[in-house]
DNA sequence: ACTCTTGTTAAAAC
DNA sequence: GGTTTTAACAAGAG
């Protein structure tokens, strides 16, 4: 399940790998990844990645001399990038295993693009909701206007956020995955970060004091930016482009904790569902 | 064979 | 127009 930090960590991998290079060949492994778009091949070949962007949990490459031309990439939930490099080595942030481990391109590679030094970057996608998708200036600001803030943003504003909350009905948990209110969160980070600002998942977005959306929005931030720094979390399917794990599986409080202590009072997690999503949460110290 | 899993989007409802 | 709900997508785990 990527979510920002997730994205965000991929992101930094795959800048110090692929920009600067040139791209010899992509195959495509099935269609739907590359939205149906039978053109790819020939509107990337020859081009050099100029820069890796991030909105929220998407990804933009832009290439070199090229102000017209981008590539959107989402992982949604199982979609993963595996760069191999000339040897065959698969490389992530400082460590490598070998492509046969990788068994790169395999089963779920979805498609694979070919620099001129004979590394690769594969796209995998077990169910095959991510996207590699081409588009223009206009499609890219289309989809970057379709996100709100990040809560990593120095410059994000708690006084509009606790003022767009009081609009807001729904439970606080549903009003922050929401993607175009903020950017970023998902399920897990979303339960993270409500433990760490003390807030039950299932308070209504209206109801939340000025005070607990501060610390929410502090909380978010802080969660984000600390699995940033051990490679974002992996609970199921994330890979970095190494093919290795993230670490902050390690500090999770309360996603997947159900029936363990809170290690805040001592309360039993619970799992409980909410926004239509699982939602771990202590119902002894989250009011 | 059935349920459950999740991020986003489009469409409909409010 | 902004917000909210629902269905749809897809494949695997249990």
């Amino acid at each position: 399940m990527p979510e920002l930090p997730e994205v965000e960590t991929v992101r930094m991998q795959l800048k110090s790998k692929v920009v600067g290079k040139t791209i010899t060949s992509v195959e495509v492994f099935h269609a739907k990844s590359v939205n149906n778009d039978e053109t790819i091949e020939d509107r990337l070949v020859g081009k050099v990645i100029a820069e890796i962007d991030r909105i929220g949990k998407l990804m933009i490459f832009s290439f070199v001399n090229e102000d017209n031309l981008f590539l959107l990439a989402h992982l949604k939930m199982t979609g993963q990038f595996f760069y191999l490099d000339e040897g065959g080595e698969a490389v992530g942030g400082g460590h490598s295993v070998t492509a046969t481990d990788r068994d790169l391109p395999g089963r779920h590679t979805r498609a694979t693009i070919h620099f001129t030094d004979h590394s690769a970057l594969h796209f995998n996608d077990m169910r095959i909701f991510g996207y590699l998708k081409l588009t223009d200036k206009a499609g890219r600001d289309a989809a970057k206007a379709r996100f709100g803030p990040e809560p990593i943003n120095p410059k994000f504003d708690t006084e509009w956020f606790y003022q767009k909350l009081k609009k807001r009905k729904t439970p606080i948990k549903a009003a922050l995955l929401d993607q175009t209110f903020i950017a970023g969160l998902g399920n897990i980070y979303v339960d993270e970060t409500l433990w760490r600002a003390k807030v039950r998942p299932t308070r209504l977005a209206d109801k939340v004091t000025k005070k607990e959306a501060a610390a929410i929005a502090a909380a978010s931030r802080d969660v984000m930016n600390e699995s940033i720094n051990v490679g974002g979390t992996t609970f199921q399917h994330f890979k970095d482009t190494g093919g290795k794990n993230g670490n902050f599986k390690d500090y999770l409080k309360v996603f997947g904790q159900q029936g363990k202590k809170c290690e805040r009072c001592g309360g039993t997690i619970e799992k409980i569902r909410c926004a239509g999503r699982g939602t771990h949460y202590c119902p002894s110290c989250q009011k």
